[in-house]
RNA sequence: GCGCCUUUAGCUCAGUCGGUAGAGCAGCGGACUUUUAAUCCGUUGGUCCCGGGUUCGAUCCCCGGAGGGCGCACCA
């Protein structure tokens, strides 16, 4: 198989002279593939603080470090060579004098291209241009680049590209690989946070005969053992659930939730959810927590600050958030026609989507989705906890006990966007089994989104359930807010794109010789 | 699903009122022992996304298709 034959000529040319390159290499100084190890003492940001110190001239000859990184910028000068070196805390300088390694090893860095990886040792000096550098005596191959790799200062700019070969991207642009490390603290504060409370981290089957707890269409797949159907999960919330029953009385799951649904800047039919459900605790208590929690990862990222910067705004996340009743939300942002009287009756609710000029809605509840989309949700910048949903577009949340109307639930909103949802469960099992047998007409008429019954948690509920609170938070739209990307591709390092050609798993994408 | 935009060298991009195409970077050859988008001289490199149509001639115009982006719709 030759996939030398499916390049471009250009690139052909170009990945020819690499392995030209290495075939010099091999001969002259051993197989760099057959390297193993390499034992890095140092990395680039390691050496840039510790040798801050150095004025121009001077040097640090005594100490020596071993250094290990790509290759990714050579400038030659005759008899010596400045290069860059990138690992994964950031850039160094190395410098190389022919006079100093000898004819054998000037001619292996000159052997060398950009992309290569390799390991140097040398001692820090600061260059007469005023950078930090690595003045390098040793330098050994650990593998070769037989890709050439995009235009050095404008990086990887075409997104298909960016997406299917992220490898390229992370080693070429340096925002993306920073954004990805936010993504990983993120996460990783997230957890140590709510461990600190006493909450128990679990793992709950992707795969479910019948995937429940959200609306929304399932992936299909097959168990060939059990000749069985079965569903990707569009919620962890159920098992959950069981386990507050089984008496984990706080308890989590940081998952990938698959919806087969559209594709967009918000939506990959793969992402990741937070879920936690503590027992005991009402709503008060959860705001408390999103809070705190909030605040907690703002600090992480910004380092200390509480304001994180999305394009023309700053968002302040310093608690406590802002909070607003639903329908005083719609009143303030809308006016005397968005009056709870009016908008709790069906009726009412389709007039005033009318004069929005917005289409007709199949539901009361989709007619209310969209006029609070319109109305208010532009106008919730600072964070801000909408609270006292309205019953009808909130089947899982319990009734409020002096308003029947209204449920204990809030939304989280920063940047106009959703950010958690949060109620106190419904743990009455008798009223569950209702709204399931109400779920299950709505898809015997048809609404493909509607889970079938998962009458097993009616049981479990049968059992008791504690009075409980839950949480749900977008972990990619968070990232997004945190990060301040724009799409929810810039923070999936593998999103999901339709399989294409040569870039892919097809026959000609492994390049041998 | 609908609409708009987009696809030209390995990368970033020009361009052709229809006569089969250019730059910078990268690569290759040469000069250069403190450069940093190194510099200077020379130079290679193209299925202009794919298929069809119109035309003497299509990368360009028309039709269809594919990939991608954005917006709308959909999305507890």
């Amino acid at each position: 198989m030759s996939s030398l034959d499916d390049l471009g000529k250009t690139e052909a040319a170009l990945a020819a002279a690499r392995r030209e390159n290495l075939r010099r290499l091999r001969e002259r100084s051993g197989d760099p593939f057959a390297q193993t190890r390499y034992a890095v003492d140092a990395t680039a940001a390691e050496l840039l603080a510790r040798y801050g110190f150095l004025e121009s001239g001077q040097d640090a000859a005594a100490e020596g470090w071993n250094v290990a990184g790509r290759l990714l910028g050579k400038r030659v000068m005759g008899k010596s060579i400045f290069a860059d070196l990138q690992d994964g805390t950031g850039r160094l300088q190395l410098y190389v004098r022919k006079d100093e390694v000898g004819e054998h090893a000037f001619a292996d860095w000159q052997d060398l291209d950009r992309g290569d990886l390799i390991g140097a040792r040398g001692y820090m000096f600061r260059s007469k241009m005023g950078e930090l550098t690595l003045h390098v005596k040793e330098m050994t191959v650990l593998a070769k680049s037989l890709m050439p790799l995009p235009d050095k200062w404008h990086g990887l700019q075409d997104v298909e590209k960016r997406y299917r070969q992220r490898y390229v991207d992370l080693i070429v642009n340096p925002g993306v690989r920073e954004t990805f490390l936010q993504r990983s603290r993120i996460v990783a504060e997230m957890r140590r946070f709510i461990d600190a409370q006493g909450f128990f981290e679990v793992e709950t089957p992707t795969l479910l005969h019948v995937a429940g707890g959200a609306a929304a269409r399932p992936f299909l797949t097959h168990v060939n053992a059990l000749d069985h159907e079965m569903q990707l999960r569009i919620a962890t919330e159920l098992n959950l659930k069981r386990l507050i029953v089984g008496g984990i009385e706080r308890v989590y799951e940081i998952g990938r939730i698959f919806r087969n649904e559209g594709i967009d800047t918000t939506h990959n039919p793969e992402f990741t959810m937070l879920e936690l459900y503590a027992a005991y605790w009402d709503l008060r208590d959860m705001m408390d927590f999103n809070e705190r929690l909030l605040a907690r990862l703002v600090d992480v990222v910004t380092g200390g600050a509480r304001e994180v910067r999305i394009g023309e705004r700053t968002i302040s996340f310093a608690p406590p958030f802002a909070r607003i009743a639903y329908f005083d939300a719609l009143q303030q942002y809308g006016g005397d026609a968005y009056s709870r009287e009016r908008l709790l009756d069906a009726g009412g609710a389709a007039a005033v989507l009318a004069e929005l000029g917005l289409p007709p809605s199949p539901s009361h509840g989709h007619a209310l989705d969209k006029i609070f989309e319109r109305i208010v949700q532009p106008n919730l910048v600072q964070p801000t906890f909408v609270t006292d949903y309205p019953a009808i577009i909130s089947p899982l949340a319990k009734r409020k006990r002096d308003d029947r109307a209204l449920v204990d639930r809030y939304e989280l909103f920063c940047d106009t966007i959703e950010i958690s949802n949060a109620f106190t469960e419904l743990n009455d099992p008798d009223d569950q089994r209702a709204r399931f047998e109400a779920q299950a007409a709505q898809r015997a008429a048809g609404d493909e989104e509607i889970p079938e019954p998962d009458w097993d948690f009616v049981r479990a509920l049968e059992y008791g359930m504690p009075p409980t609170a839950g949480i749900g938070i977008g972990v990619d739209r968070l990232v997004m807010l945190l990060t301040n990307s724009a799409s929810i591709r810039d923070v999936i390092l593998f999103p999901m794109q339709r399989q294409h050609g040569s870039s892919e798993n097809s026959r000609d994408a492994p390049l041998s010789p």
